[in-house]
DNA sequence: GTCTATAATGGGATAGAC
DNA sequence: GTCTATCCCATTATAGAC
C-alpha cells in the first residue's frame, strides 16, 4: 500500500464545497481503496488521508466503515446502472442493441475500473453486506435483459440458446476487463491495459456473441 | 461470518497423521475463509477453529499469516495448473482440445470454488502479495496456450482473430462460474448452482467459442 | 507438539473543546 | 465542522511451561 499523498491544495478548495459534493468526492477515494484492500483490508485512516481530512473528520461524515461501504457500493451502482441502458428499451435490431450494450459495459471497465472491483470483490465474498441491494437492484435488471433476448429468440430474430448463460458469458467477459486486468496486462507485457486492448476485446466479445447468435 | 463448528472427531483422527497431511488439510481450510473475507479479513483463529485447532497451534506450522496465505496460494495453483492440461500438447483437432479445456476449466469451478475466488480476489486487488508467483508460473502457461491458437490461425485451422482476446474470454467466462457464483444463483432464484447450470454454462461457453472460430 | 499467558499493534469508534 | 485525546477491542505474534 503506497503512503497518502498530501492533498492540501485540494483540500482548501473542497473545504467551500456543499456536503453532498464533499461525501461524494469521499466515496470516490474511499472505492479505489475498498477495491485494492477489500473491505476489512481497507481502513479509515488511510481512506481520509487520500481524502485530505482526519480520520475524525472522515467519521463525522460517514458514521461507521460500514455506512461508507454501503454508500460506496450505492454509487457504484448509481454510476453502472445509469449508463447501462437496458436492451429492454425494446425492438431495435437485435445486432445494433448487443454491440452496444457491449460496448457500454466495457466502457464502464475502462473508466471505471475500481466500481467494477469493488463490486466483484463484495460478490465474489459472497454479498454477506450488499446481496440486499443486489437482490433489488440488479438482478430484476438482469432478468429483465434475459427476458428480451427469450423474445428475440421467440420471434426468431436470433438463434435459440439458454438466454440466461448467454447474459452471464456476455457479464463475465465485459467485467473481466476491469477485474482481471492486472493479469492481463502481465500476459500483454504492459504495465496496463491501454485503450487499443479495450477496442480489441470489443471487437472479440461482439464477434463471439453475434457468432453464437447466428447474426453475421 | 458463521460461528466456527467442533470437529473433535476429526482433530483425533488428525493428531496420527504426519505434519505434511495435517498442513495440507489446514490449507484446505483456509482457502475458504481468505475467499469469503480476503486476505486481512480472514482471521487466524477462525481458520483454526475450522481446522480444529488452537490459533496458537496454527502458528506452530504457519510462522506468519502471510505464510499461510503464500501456501493456500500455492496450492491452489498447483491443483489448478495440475488439471489444466495445456493446450499445447500438440496438434489434435482443435474443435476438440477446446472442448476439452472448457470443460477441464468449468470443472475446476464447479469442484474448487473457493480456490478460484481466493486467486481472483488476490488478482482484483493488484496481486499485491502474488503477483511474482503469478508472472512465474501463470503467464508463461497463458502465453503457450495463446502461442497454440496462433499456430492453428497459421495452419488455417480456425478463422483468424485475436488469440490472446480469445484466451481472456475463455478464462473470463469459465472463471466466472466459480467467482460470480452467488450473483448467478440470486438470478436463477437458487441457493446456489446444480450440476446442470454448469453443464448449460459449457454448452454456452463452447458454442460462443467454436461460433467465432468458424468449427461449427 | 500442544497448552496458557501475554505482549504489541492497529483500527474502529466516542467525547468534548473550540 | 474540525480538532485533540482517548477508549476499547480484535488480532497477530511471541515466550515459556509441560
Amino acid at each position: 500500500m503506497p503512503p497518502a499523498k498530501a492533498v492540501s491544495a485540494a483540500t482548501v478548495k473542497r473545504r467551500v464545497l456543499n456536503r453532498d459534493k464533499l461525501e461524494a468526492e469521499i466515496c470516490a477515494m474511499a472505492v479505489r481503496v475498498f477495491a485494492e484492500a477489500g473491505y476489512e483490508g481497507a481502513s479509515l485512516a488511510l481512506i481520509a488521508a487520500r481524502a485530505g481530512l482526519s480520520k475524525q473528520n472522515l467519521m463525522y461524515y460517514f458514521p461507521s466503515k460500514q455506512a461508507l461501504y454501503q454508500r460506496v457500493l450505492d454509487a457504484v451502482l448509481d454510476d453502472w446502472l445509469a449508463r447501462m441502458a437496458s436492451l429492454a428499451d425494446d425492438g431495435q435490431d437485435p445486432r445494433d442493441m448487443l454491440r452496444a450494450y457491449i460496448r457500454a459495459k466495457l466502457r464502464f471497465s475502462r473508466e471505471q475500473p475500481w466500481a467494477s472491483r469493488v463490486y466483484a470483490m463484495e460478490v465474489i465474498g459472497g454479498a454477506q453486506v450488499y446481496g440486499a441491494q443486489i437482490r433489488q437492484r440488479v438482478v430484476p435488471l438482469l432478468r429483465q435483459d434475459i427476458a428480451v433476448f427469450e423474445k428475440w429468440i421467440a420471434a426468431g430474430r436470433i438463434a435459440p440458446l439458454n438466454a440466461t448463460h448467454l447474459l452471464f458469458a456476455i457479464w463475465a467477459m465485459t467485467q473481466s476487463y476491469a477485474d482481471f486486468a492486472p493479469q492481463m496486462a502481465l500476459v500483454l507485457d504492459q504495465k496496463q491495459l491501454r485503450r487499443q486492448d479495450f477496442d480489441d476485446g470489443e471487437a472479440m466479445i461482439t464477434r463471439m456473441v453475434l457468432a453464437a447468435l447466428r447474426l453475421e
